[in-house]
RNA sequence: GGGCGCGUAGCUCAGCGGGAGAGCACUUCCUUGACAUGGAAGGGGUCACAGGUUCGAUCCCUGUCGCGCCCACCA
């Protein structure tokens, strides 16, 4: 006899348990079926799960699962990600609470640190995910940094090099001061503030008391001025091209150049030019010769380039230093408050990140860029819900090179070496850059890669390329990519483009875009505003099953989905319905019967749930294969609560009551039926529950004879 | 400045050419017969606004207003 409640916790665990050690999951167990694989997102290995990854995984595994019950031979990949700068930073910050330093201690050393954080800390993740009920092979577990993923990104990385896609090139990139590394332009997140418009008078040379103004939001980079521009027709001004202004406290004279950058109508119509920190800046410069002045340290403190008095200062303590001094001479003409969008760092948000002159390594994307737009707009790969196409197209046909190197320790080490005379080396190994340089003694470059640039490779690499592996043969293309729209370009566009430059196909056919988690209110979680909706705890209180369905229910097409204990519950209440259905056949003998054909019988509630089963198993597959898991788990909603429970369990009752046996036993065996069949159905998106009534049902077992 | 999404019951949202729906909340009733994590009955909506297409529009088109997001180098 059943418990009135379904409680999920220990036997969910078990049962996962159990699925896990029979090889449940494990791909390649059907040869002779169709192929059906997904990639994960690799989570981050420092990550946690949250309601996103809940949400991502959900529907994976719905579709894993789904395929899989339909007999299909299913791979769900699953993986982690190194993420350069966020492990980084989690290891740095304990070796601080441990008075160590990265730099103290060197490279070698702290690499090993990672790793070993990582073998004894990393991947919570997985575990979490195996409590979310997630199906992946784990027995095929990939990490971007393991050894055949790595031998991957050396391959891609020097075939690209040897292509010319990849060089090395000084530019201004967004330059971190916190980290000290470069970051790509998504890195970069705007963040609109509240600041000032400073007006500063340049005297004009030679000309005593005359002036030319210009305003700035960045009074500080004025000592890295090349020049003061003016559109070539702003009348105002036309007199003063040609002529020289004086920079204030710096004593340098810097022309007055036309340029339409210049914009008339803002400002003062004379923009200072400071090709060294700004990327406008730097066009303008290029295009009238101007020499390109960086006056700052990595760390974000003035050099010496400037004069004396500030340097070493930090660049905000300058900015006010700066202020301070032109208004005591007397260039400071006046202050105007200004919203204005600053990039920021996207990971904390904090730091303003700082246009710097640095070289750095690019890749060229624009040709493989060209194929990725090409399998898109041939249908080869279609995003669902297919607006996301426009962003993907509007975001490649604009694409600019890629700034992959980073300057950190932790991730891909650029596999390019240098001689004394700094002549490069590019090889997979060290022996054969050697080889190249004729013996000479060589010293690598010591910068890593973009963590992206391996996640670009992870449909294809986690299956064994560059080897030619059956998995590989047999499971790419991948048939469906589920993920967030917020890495559509960091991770969906990179790997359409690696995968069709280096694979003969697309990477999958199907991207599945799918919504936002926010919390009950509609913001964005995040761990400062403590509105965090952690999913373990809610699998804890209402079970993973109320979890998944929950999610599924809330997965529509719109672009983001408000969550919180208060719908999971509901879910829990169904949970419970289905399980007190159960009880119900249970306690009324419904047990499945071998062989039943519902296509013969004859009492009409019964031809008429089969029909309505029917309808429904049919109404789940359809929507399933479309991808809408609203549609389908609202489906078997209506179908356990309107139809299964409120109408045919109530007719039964009288049957069963009565003393029609032949009525009674084709009733029990149809409403066991349709019980299962739609227990089955519900597989993709609970699996545990059906899995659970034999095991609660057990009694104590008595002893085997 | 471009692009996208949203505006439907008090709240959260689904539906998207021909019946206006779900969950929560609310009202009334029901503790012995699967389930109070439940059941029965019920109240509540000019489907943002204005035009248009159509025999017919919440659903298609145009515009307006409001909210949100993404992209963009603007002082």
């Amino acid at each position: 006899m059943l418990d009135k409640t379904f409680n999920p916790g220990e036997v969910e665990t078990r049962i996962y348990a159990e699925w896990e050690r029979s090889g449940a999951f494990r791909a390649g167990r059907r040869p002779d079926a169709e192929p059906f694989s997904i990639v994960i997102p690799p989570p981050n290995v420092t990550g946690r799960l949250h309601i996103g990854h809940a949400l991502n995984n959900t529907l994976q595994d719905a579709l894993a699962r789904f395929e899989r019950m339909r007999g299909k031979d299913v791979l769900w990949q699953p993986g982690m990600d190194h993420a350069g700068i966020a492990t980084q930073l989690v290891v740095e910050r304990q070796l601080a609470e441990k008075q160590q330093s990265r730099v103290g201690m060197g490279r070698e050393k702290f690499l090993e640190e990672v790793w070993r954080w990582k073998n004894e800390s990393g991947g919570a993740i997985t575990q979490q995910l195996r409590r979310l009920g997630a199906s992946a092979d784990w027995s095929r577990e990939r990490f971007t940094m393991d050894e055949g993923l790595s031998r991957a990104v050396l391959k891609v990385f020097v075939e690209l090099y040897k292509q010319g896609l990849i060089y090395k090139d000084k530019r201004l990139v967004n330059w971190d001061p916190r980290l000290q590394t470069a970051v790509s332009d998504l890195e970069v997140e705007n963040i609109e503030m509240k600041g000032h418009l400073w007006y500063l008078k340049y005297p004009i040379d030679g000309q005593a008391g005359r002036f030319i103004m210009v305003a700035t939001t960045r009074p500080e980079t004025m000592l890295g001025d090349a020049a003061v521009a003016v559109h070539p027709d702003d009348e105002r001004y036309k007199d003063l091209i040609g002529k020289f202004a004086v920079l204030p406290l710096a004593n340098r004279r810097i022309p007055i150049i036309a340029d339409e950058h210049s914009d008339p109508e803002k400002g003062t119509g004379a923009v200072k030019i400071t090709p060294g920190h700004d990327f406008n800046d730097f066009e303008v410069g290029r295009r009238h010769n101007l020499p390109v002045l960086n006056i700052l340290n990595k760390d974000g403190t003035l050099n010496d380039t400037v004069p004396e008095a500030y340097r070493g200062l930090d660049r905000f303590v300058a900015r006010k230093t700066i202020v301070a001094d032109l208004e005591a001479v007397e260039l400071l003409d006046r202050i105007e408050p200004i919203t204005h969008a600053v990039p920021h760092d996207e990971k904390t948000k904090t730091v303003v990140l700082e246009p710097m002159m640095t070289e750095q390594w690019y890749l060229n994307v624009q040709p493989l860029a060209d194929r990725a737009i090409k399998a898109v707009e041939d249908g080869r790969t279609k995003f669902v819900p297919d607006n996301w196409t426009n962003v993907y197209f509007h975001w490649m046909r604009n694409i600019q090179p890629w700034c992959i190197s980073r300057q950190l320790w932790w991730g891909h080490q650029i596999p390019v070496w240098y001689d004394a005379d700094g002549k490069i080396y590019c090889a997979e190994t060290e022996d054969e850059a050697k080889a190249q340089a004729g013996g000479k003694a060589l010293t690598r470059d010591p910068d890593v890669l973009d963590t992206w640039f391996s996640s670009a490779l992870w449909a294809f690499s986690t299956l064994g390329w560059p080897d030619q592996t059956p998995e590989l043969k047999r499971f790419y293309p991948t048939s469906v990519l589920v993920t967030g729209f917020d890495i559509i370009f960091f991770w969906v566009a990179r790997m359409m483009m690696m995968s069709l430059w280096f694979m003969p196909d697309v990477p999958f056919h199907t991207v599945f875009i799918h919504t936002r988690v926010l919390d009950e209110k509609g913001v964005k979680m995040s761990k400062t505003k403590g509105n965090v909706v952690d999913p373990l705890d809610l699998i804890d209180e209402y079970g993973a099953d109320a979890l998944r369905f929950t999610l599924a229910l809330a997965a529509g097409q719109g672009r983001d989905m408000r969550i919180g204990p208060s719908r999971v519950e509901v879910n829990r209440n169904f949970a419970t319905k289905l399980w007190n259905a159960t009880r119900f056949c249970e306690m009324n003998g419904c047990q499945t019967v071998e062989g039943f054909d519902p296509s013969k019988v004859t009492l009409t509630p019964n031809q008429w749930i089969v029909a309505e089963t029917a309808a429904t198993a049919q109404e789940l597959t359809t929507k399933l294969e479309a991808l809408r898991f609203n549609e389908a788990a609202g489906a078997a909603y209506h179908f356990i609560y309107d139809v299964y429970c409120d109408w045919y369990l109530e007719i039964a009752k009288p049957i069963f009551n009565g003393s029609d046996e032949k009525a009674k036993a084709e009733t029990r065996a149809t409403a066991a039926w349709a019980r299962d069949t739609i227990f089955q159905l519900l597989h993709p998106l609970m699996p545990f529950i059906p899995k659970s009534f034999g095991r609660a049902r057990r009694s104590p077992r008595v002893r085997p004879c």
